[in-house]
DNA sequence: TTCTTAATTAGTAAATATTCCTATTTATCG
DNA sequence: CGATAAATAGGAATATTTACTAATTAAGAA
């Protein structure tokens, strides 16, 4: 799912903008750890966006993604995801939309659900405090694990649950 | 937010006879760790379960109750939530409902959103495969965090995007 | 451009969280 | 009661995330 250079230009213009507003420093790892989240619609976890970085920068630390990536989820700049049963993941578009995750490859992919943005908050929530945001995951078989078709990507089976596996 | 003694004991009942029906042991720990997530309606986690569990059976390990709750949520006893920002949690209540996440203090609270649960699926979620299950989550703060009435619980403030906190 | 300085980073250690290993215990069934 | 396969405790091993600190550097001033 890579975004269009069109695109990832224009969100780095965006991105560039945003940093220099808040006041603090453009550095070239900030630069390449925006990119690599927004060159594709792939929602990666820390642990890619750390391996991919390091092909061009390589030297920068783990602890560097960790840090800039909460800074951007901070300032708005990514939203994060964390779907049932894998790791945190980020999202460079930032416009409202919810996700459908894959049960056995773990792919997170976008759509967007008007019907539900524009549907009222329900009294048994709005009892329970001020929602100020709202998302919605679905969970299932995509496209290329469905059966059938045989087009298995070669990912491997996961657990659906977000719990390890036990013995038998 | 107990549940009360009748309740609970239903929910044992049910319990015991999956367990029965499945083939495998009914030992003292896994009626102890599924009696604590019975109890009462927080969504606790592991740590939590863990700890409140050894005050009946000292020497129950982590492992154990690891093991366990991945049992049950493989058997359907209990369902998995992992609200952004917080740890995997664990609830028994099976039926169809949603989730409202406090960002302030963590607290998980179930409703239900019969408005949600009958929309249909939108063709940009079918595109993507065949969605099996579906979730609502959502987030602000709870009566006991909202500001004025000053009746805050004591609880310290939490990241609400998933990730740390990065030095100013 | 060069200088100054506070912010940022790399590298590594430490802290958490989760899973694995295996000798021992035990629930279940005959 | 035994027999036995399943399950557990306890600790080791991994995996993940955060903390620490000396060195680097982006950005603004001169
Ligand atoms: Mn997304
Ligand atoms: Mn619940
Ligand atoms: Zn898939
Ligand atoms: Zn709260």
């Amino acid at each position: 799912m890579k975004r269009t250079p069109g695109e990832i230009s224009k969100m780095t213009e965006r991105f560039e903008g945003a940093i220099r507003r808040a006041g603090i420093k453009l550095t070239p790892q900030r630069i390449a750890i925006y990119r690599e989240v927004a060159r594709t619609a792939d929602h990666p976890d820390i642990e890619t966006v750390f391996r991919n970085v390091r092909r061009k920068l390589p030297s920068v630390s783990l602890d560097t993604v960790y840090r800039t990536l909460g800074l951007f989820a901070d300032l708005g700049l990514v939203m994060t995801v964390r779907p049932l049963g894998y790791r945190l993941r980020f999202d460079a578009n930032t416009s409202p939309h919810h996700h459908f995750v894959c049960t056995r490859c773990g792919a997170t992919l976008d759509f967007e659900y008007r019907e539900f943005d524009t549907l009222r908050i329900p009294a048994a929530a709005s009892a329970l405090g001020r929602v100020e945001s709202r998302h919605v995951e679905f969970r299932g078989l995509c496209a290329s694990c469905a059966p059938g078709p045989a087009r298995s990507k070669g990912k491997s089976a996961k657990r659906t649950n977000g719990t390890r596996s036990h013995r038998p």
